[in-house]
DNA sequence: TTCCATAGTATCTTTTTAGATAGTACCTTA
DNA sequence: TAAGGTACTATCTAAAAAGATACTATGGAA
């Protein structure tokens, strides 16, 4: 949390906490994180789960949590298609992250 | 983490971890805190300190995180006027939460 | 031949968040 | 009398995020 590890400054990041909070933030990843520590799930298992998410905004959250790395889509061959989703040990590793950030969550209710 | 402390659906949480996301999310919430967690600040301190930002937004995130019980406001009877920042209990309760999200950016960020 | 299931795309609209810019109050000092 | 310093508020605009809705491909089952 020391300035001597800030990134970069203007638009871009000015401490290494924006990362994560772009990696996590927005309405739907965490709750997509929530569903994935449980273990592998299918593109449908999610949307089912995620009651109120659209398929765009599945799709578009999924793409992302790739590209950053913390999600794995495996394709199979198949019609109709099948498509399962997991965690990669990156994206296992905001656990902790995650767990901190639920019990605060839960605290702050409670006052 | 478990689906058992869920609390509203629809518009509303569905998950604790959404209150925490709440609370610090947005562009420059986590860069305050980060200020903040260094001592008391006044306003312009606070400003000169976080680059880019506008009265306004300052004004705005500052407010929020009063409501939200973690940013105490104190005002002195002056002219000109002189307002200072500090963290409550809750809002350094927020300190390990951040350091882990740091932590991981800083990690991603070489990977 | 038509329908179904699955996992998407493609557009368009709405809502939320952030930014730009200008104005206010008040006492002190020059 | 005018300017300055501090911490604002008020509007308006722009950009980003989210949502609604409709459409697509494919092979097997009815």
């Amino acid at each position: 949390m020391e300035n001597a590890v800030t990134v970069t400054v203007g638009k871009q990041v000015s401490c290494a906490v924006e990362i994560t909070l772009r990696v996590i933030g927005g309405r739907w990843k965490v709750l997509i994180l929530r569903e994935l520590f449980d273990g592998v799930k299918r593109f449908g298992e999610l949307q089912r789960a995620l009651t109120g998410i659209t398929q765009k905004m599945l799709t578009q959250q999924l793409r992302e949590m790739e590209r950053d790395g913390i999600v794995h889509r495996q394709v199979y061959a198949q019609v109709p298609p099948k498509v399962e989703y997991s965690l990669t040990p990156l994206g296992e590793s905001l656990k902790p992250i995650l767990e901190e950030m639920h019990r605060w969550g839960e605290k702050h209710l409670n006052s």
